[in-house]
DNA sequence: GATAATTTGTGCGAACCGTGAACAAATAGT
DNA sequence: ACTATTTGTTCACGGTTCGCACAAATTATC
């Protein structure tokens, strides 16, 4: 069979660039100008993205026919020469955010710019959970927030998984805390929630690093590696600005590095994971609490050291140690710019800090000193903001592209 | 002052797209291709780019202008159709690479698509290198190895160091086994060699991290590990393809993660490094060797433990627990593809790997087993290769650009 | 050995994109 | 009111790829 069209074989290689790449790039450009800066003159987003003034003229007209952006009368600012109209998100334009936790769903939904416009949560108490009651309790939660929004566009869905979760494949591969194996959740989503544009599923941990990368801690920071823990102890890495996932998206699992080869058995197998260490099971049975408290016990915890008990002090002083030994490690192999600890490390970062620091003197190289170590600022927000970042990612990538896929 | 050309900052952000970036870009994918795949009839490029074949006939014409490419006569290859013509290298382009190790410097030239030209190695007794003689020697080397490559054209110059090296600096920071404190290396090599093109210095273990994902056994991975020990253990991670770099390009001193907080001293200040475990040193003493003895020691001790003497065995199993422990953590962080082993773990795989097998099983998440381990294929030339390969990239990435700033 | 089928190079117009200059508009300062 | 300054608008221009029509070169078939 003759090829009817000649040439251009367009199946096995898109790597190449037209006009229309350069196109999509720039508006790429400008919205996400506008995103990670906020509203901006015309004028402003010549300066940041080096385009000329005709060409910013064209994107933002595009943008705004796409119903991205529009253009508020330009406002005088002191300065001589005619004033530059300022771009700003539509109201209407919104990302869906969704956190699977163990004891928690949430759904929130974001703005352009990354403000939030509404936020709920349910409480669960059971731990293991139904994979059924789930999807259809985060259905009808993300139809109340949405409405809550003022139903809103949405041009994606991220959600946020206490798992291991293939990335590619939006599936949670292993949630030993939710029961679940294998739980192709961004198909089943797909089914129960409708006009959610296009769904992405990833780890908790990873999007609270992304989050901090974005808009938290790690802002100015362009290697940064984020570390939570409460029972269990996950992270995230950002190398140079984007994050790191590995073969299947799985990269990041630094709750399950060897500090202690002849240490305590871990849940998942292993011994002497980092997690066993600084996980809050250790942290309370060093101080004689009851290791199955939860994460309350930890505020309880900082209390009595506040109050100067002895062995609360030992206790941390220990969990701050090993703390420690497991960031040297990281910094050692990651050379990062900022250390961001969330969870139980940033509420209790005052009691550990100064243990960690002592470690770290010892055990970074040299020249690797100097990288930074913050509490989280974004604090238990951080899932859903990352979530909805995941989320924006497609539509700042190619603007007119994933409009035009949202309006079939 | 009145701004004379009207608009076009230029200045701060080069981001945007233009034209000129297209056709870039789209140079960038067919030179590329040849590189990587070796030569191809314009028919495959068409094939490998997505372009169209008006689009690689252009590109090809100007690539051949530029003096990189040639075309060879097109040969039947008995289907029908008619015969594309095959796009070869130049024979008179290359890249020099340098290796400075502590027992040796070495250079090498290599085509464009990775043909090694000539290689060339000066062997050294004592372990401090003055700085001046090593630039001298590294200057009479090159020389000499580029006559015998027939004095191609050099595009590019790479410099692999035993050492921590700043790369944005081109700067080795810190070489303890050189005695090399902030040696601005690529600035000294600028005024010894000359016409060599734009020179990078990086790290030796990264760069055969780099040498053994392009064309070693990490070819066909996008997410790898590279490990490599003597005295000192190394590494490097290719994440997505590319090099991890982190803040200052100092990411992948795997060899100082804490394997064993309360274990032996290492050089680096630390405690427990798995440099200590897994080190010669800490190998040769487990046999009963001197641990002084070097490199050559591990051959004599393979034939040990080949022979069924039980010491040799017994301390190949222990090196080789220690092995899997800091290979299971690397896993859990990375999720790579394949872990490459080097170095004395590449000839002393055959004794090793059953105990690293054996301590993945435990200490690996499951969803993130899979990871093949396997053995260095390029040997000692990996770093060589990995400069090459590091200087070439500029040349990939703007073919015409890095080619009218060589032709000054 | 001639013809058809297939694959590929070549040439050219069309479409798309950003540039940059000229001009107009809008503001502050004098 | 006038000038200086800054910015939006318009438009011709150069650069780039695309896709079609045609020619060229090879194999398969009769």
């Amino acid at each position: 069979m003759p090829n009817p069209t000649n040439q251009a074989p367009a199946d096995p290689a898109p790597r190449s660039m037209r006009s229309a790449s350069v196109r999509t790039a720039n508006l790429s450009q400008v919205l996400s100008a506008l995103h990670f800066h906020g509203p901006l003159t015309r004028s402003d987003l010549c300066a940041y993205t080096g385009l000329t003034r005709s060409s910013v003229a064209v994107q933002v007209s595009e943008l705004t026919d796409a119903g991205l952006v529009f253009e508020q009368a330009p406002q005088s600012d002191g300065r001589p020469g005619r004033p530059s109209p300022l771009v700003t998100f539509s109201t209407d334009i919104a990302a869906l955010a969704i956190e699977v936790e163990v004891d928690s769903i949430a759904a929130a939904v974001f703005r352009l710019g990354g403000e939030s416009l509404a936020e709920r949560r349910l409480a669960r108490t059971r731990s293991q959970v139904r994979v059924e009651d789930a999807i259809a309790d985060i259905g009808t939660l993300a139809r109340d927030v949405l409405a809550d929004a003022g139903s809103p566009t949405i041009i994606g869905t991220g959600v946020g998984v206490v798992g291991l979760v293939e990335e590619a494949e939006n599936t949670v591969t292993m949630a030993p805390n939710l029961g679940w194996d294998n739980v192709p959740l961004g198909q089943l989503l797909a089914n129960e929630i409708k006009d959610c544009g296009e769904i992405r599923v990833g780890n908790e941990a990873n999007l609270s690093a992304r989050a901090e990368s974005t808009r938290g801690a790690g802002r100015d920071a362009n290697d940064m590696i984020y570390l939570s823990g409460e029972v269990g102890v996950g992270g995230g890495v950002i190398s140079n600005g984007r994050p790191l996932t590995g073969r299947s998206g799985f990269a990041g699992e630094i709750g399950h590095l060897t500090v202690n080869p002849d240490g305590r058995n871990c849940g998942c197998g292993s011994i002497g994971c980092w997690e066993t260490e600084i996980g809050i099971r250790a942290l309370l049975e060093r101080a004689g609490l009851n290791p199955d408290d939860g994460a309350d016990a930890a505020d309880t915890l900082w209390d009595h050291a506040d109050r100067g008990e002895e062995q609360a002090r030992d206790a941390l002083a220990t969990t701050g140690r090993w703390l420690g030994i497991g960031v040297s490690t990281l910094i050692n192999i990651f050379n990062p710019d900022v250390i961001v600890l969330g969870g139980m490390y940033r509420t209790g970062y005052a009691h550990l800090i100064d243990a960690v620091r002592a470690e770290l003197e010892t055990r970074v190289l040299p020249p690797l000193r100097g990288a930074a170590i913050v509490p989280s600022i974004l604090g238990d927000s951080a899932i859903l903001i990352g979530a909805a970042e995941m989320a924006f990612e497609h539509a700042l990538a190619d603007p007119i592209g994933t409009m035009s896929s949202i309006r079939t």
